[in-house]
DNA sequence: ATGCACCCTGTAGTAACTACAGGGTCAAGG
DNA sequence: CCTTGACCCTGTAGTTACTACAGGGTGCAT
């Protein structure tokens, strides 16, 4: 498989997948006579692992460690779960401060009669 | 008002306000004689309202046309509403998102028996 | 006179990509 | 045989909103 098509069955861009390989997420590939890079589909599975983590909102390095811990099936699981869980714990304290703040906003917004800027409710709002 | 008093008078960290300045957010203040920055009540205002925006999640961009609408008291106040009112659609969708990846979180996570990574489920969910 | 807290400029680093510039490769069509 | 187009390569710089120095000056108290 070239990158291009690792790049489709991924949905992840090109340029994404040098990225990863540069950051030595992804393993160098090996290279046809043309020097491109040609991956196998244990490639596509690890790539498709870090896409889905980082569509969960895990960081690289968070991502680095789970990869690591699928590298080594003999180790202990318990950090894989405190990874998820930590994380979990952030995405829930986001999602309370997110609803704080659509709540002031809410209150801020649709309070425009359509005047001036110098009576914006929204802007007096911000002050 | 020096920067620092600035700084601590609006919470924001003083590398932050030379940024704000640096980009043009905030105006350069008077100069004392020893070259630092002597700020007033204005710019004190000022800050306050980027702050409070930055809070509420406004990019700087943003936070620019509402500053330059807040600056032009004479305009339509329009603008500042259609500025608050996506960015709470974003806010909104951004919320629901995080919700749906706070499902899937909860599904992969305490599902850890203490086992070996070769079991765990975690790795096994985002793989 | 010497420490210390504060201020200055300018540059580089952070996260996680994205976007070129400037080049090489390869198969198909004229 | 040549060219056109789609693909690939490396390397570097840009993005957002800051943050962190390095290397220096200022001002006041001891």
């Amino acid at each position: 498989m070239k990158i291009g098509e690792l790049s489709k069955a991924t949905g992840t861009n090109i340029e994404t997948v040098r990225y990863y390989e540069r950051i030595g997420l992804l393993p160098a590939p090996d290279r046809n006579a043309a020097n491109y890079r040609s991956y196998g589909e244990p490639h596509r599975a690890r790539l498709a692992f870090v896409r889905h983590s980082r569509e969960l909102g895990f960081t690289i390095e968070e991502i680095r460690s789970l990869l690591d811990l699928s590298d080594h099936p003999d180790r202990d699981c318990i950090e894989a779960d405190r990874i998820a869980t930590s994380h979990l714990v952030q995405v829930e304290a986001k999602i309370e401060q997110l609803e704080a703040l659509r709540d002031e906003l809410t209150r801020i917004v649709g309070r425009c009669r359509g005047g001036v800027a110098a009576d914006c409710r929204v802007i007096e709002a911000l002050g």
